[in-house]
DNA sequence: TATGAATGAGCGTTCATTCAT
DNA sequence: AATGAATGAACGCTCATTCAT
């Protein structure tokens, strides 16, 4: 994670593009693109409000007054943080279920996948993150709603898929598609809040390994 | 050249001190409260780090430094706004478990008065306030013991009361108690998030349903 | 409140003053020395600048605001603590002169006073304060003379002395007895810094047989 | 000095830094001694403790703030003023011992150049920095280590001169060196103390030529 | 484009001083 | 006369942000 010239692999350092302004933009992009991730480490280390923007720039390997080049201040660089956060999970999620058979198995792969995420390096840190991006966001929207909620668009989706699992006869059909897919995102965040709280010595495994055979038990009765 | 005993000598001469001291600490007391109730709403409109000591000190109508007298600096009034959170979930659950006839019972009464919180009128406060402890706990260690030692009680509790509803014939004796303990407790705690971040959409009531449901799927099968 | 008669001052605080003007002029007085003793002490102990009205508070044993009854404020304690470590000085010099038979014999008497001091308990705390003392006076000094110079008169008394001696035939006749008074002054105030910076290894003892003998080197050549 | 327009910095600062970093690093250490200059004057009127990071960012002409800069906090910039005086001082004295021819006669040139200081303008502000430079280490010994290691240091050299001048026969053999080096040592140190609390009336001169006259009573008898 | 020196506002905290009791 | 709660102005220090280079 250390500061290399990421885009120009001739010449001597970071030269900075001129030609065309098409290479510039590439060239901001991956800059802004360098700076996130610096940042984001940075937050999860620390916290976002622990954090100054001298240890984002050492972290980046640039100058602290070049990062407002590339951000307009602090803040965005938070909520440009989160947001990538969330495009992650969002991304990640998408792909499991477009490799599943069925709507269950698609359901069950991103619970396999969200429970995987436990065994990471630096889970703690990601939880971190998470945590404290909800909070931002919950302040803001506490004066005013401010983001699209892209929770919203994962419940959704999440609904959708239980919906589905319904007409395909997976899933007891009586049962609100929203509310279980509710109680499924609230169980993967729930667990990553005992996690960080009772530390390593929880078995998500074991959490989850329950939960599918919770979540089997409500096939539809003949 | 100490100061001699302040304790009240025999006769009547010296009342005021005793009629005033008991009075002045009640007063102390109340202050002391309102002081933390200012910090509390403080810390959860803006953050424990976010929020100055000049904030709380404007919200609690006194001078930033007569703080001081009350609390010995900033983290000490943290420690304590979490604390008091904390022992009043622990007392609620107590309550909980003490009016209950079995340990099924006394798990779902739990279970009902976790969810009956989403009516709270400031249940997004608290919601937050809980993060914030959460995040603030897992950052400093010093603050660590506090809130990771009262979570894992919680969740011996609960762990204890799954065992008991075991051993009662209610749940299936192969399930690990712990686990289950864990699944219930992060469900409430995954709610609070879920409910954060999109907002009264969520349908609580309809969650605790289900999940009752799937809870009494794990009845032993004969 | 039961003891009536508070004729002995130095017993501790104790009684208020009732009856004549006399009487509080007294208490008044007692109390006042009692505060700078623990102003005294406290100086000592952290220096002028880091003690605080609280600490000197709790060593007297009286509330912070009540001393403001007996000194304006917090220079006036400091400059009347200085002074009175200075008649101390004075006083205990001037002891040693009216006991002597000759006026050599008084300044060897003195000297010998002097690096007495250096096996005192708290000889430490006592050069810094001195240094202190020096050092507020030479402040104030500066930007336009305060205080009668009390060092002045001890160097005026060690002045008479050797010329007292000289007269006596003691001493060689052809110095200038102000030059000899300050260099003896200044052995003494030197051995204090110098025994404060290198620790309790300075052999005072020694320094002071050396110093004699250097002194009665300067007896008149027939 | 009040503040006057920023972008004209009164007085020797001039130069912006500019292309290269060799001038830029000349540029650096320039603002350095700036500030270390600023911060002795102030020291020197206020005391250490005193003075506030205010009053020396206000005499050195940079915002406070700034000074973090180039120190890493006050305690270091009081041992940066510290330490530079103490240097100032081994050097000069240094330079009495090399050009001497005998041990006697290097011991004598220190002492002139020690009494030849009080004739500099800034004698006092250099006495009561010494003075204040020792209370802070006698006080904090974390600053102590610094000071009396260059005390000792200063004295063991005292000490190696008066052993080689009894080697010479210049001293008698009997007398204790490190006794008479403190003597000597002491009695700079004492003047100093005494010129500041008499101010300049004290004939530093005369003084030297006394003590001169009784080192030299300490030849070896015939 | 990139730098890093510089600023200014604000932080948590302390404390001399005041004043109602 | 004595208390101690309260204040307000500093303190040392940090840091987001600006800007001349």
């Amino acid at each position: 994670m250390t500061t290399d010239t990421p885009s120009a692999p001739a010449g001597g350092s970071a030269a900075p593009p001129s030609a065309t302004s098409r290479l510039r933009k590439q060239f901001v992009e991956a800059r802004r693109q360098e700076i996130l991730e610096a940042a984001r480490s940075v937050f999860v280390a620390k916290g976002c409000d622990a954090a100054s923007m001298q240890d984002i720039s050492k972290a980046a390997g640039v100058s602290a007054g070049n990062i407002y080049r590339y951000f307009p201040n602090k803040d965005a660089l938070i909520v440009a943080v989160c947001e990538r956060c969330e495009d992650e999970h969002r991304e990640l999620f998408q792909q499991a279920a477009d490799v599943s058979a069925s709507p269950l198995q698609a359901l069950v792969a991103m619970g396999e996948h969200a429970f995987e995420t436990f065994h990471h390096d630096h889970i703690r840190d990601e939880i971190m993150l998470t945590l404290e991006s909800a909070l931002v966001a919950a302040r803001h929207h506490q004066f005013g709603p401010m983001v699209e909620q892209q929770t919203s668009r994962l419940r959704d989706g999440l609904t959708d898929l239980v919906s589905a699992a319904q007409a395909n006869g997976e899933i007891d059909p009586t049962i609100e598609p929203r509310t279980l897919a509710t109680l499924l995102l609230s169980v993967v965040a729930g667990t990553q809040i005992t996690f960080l709280q009772v530390g390593g010595e929880v078995k998500s495994d074991a959490v989850w390994e329950l939960l599918q055979r919770m979540v089997y038990s409500l096939a539809p009765t003949e």
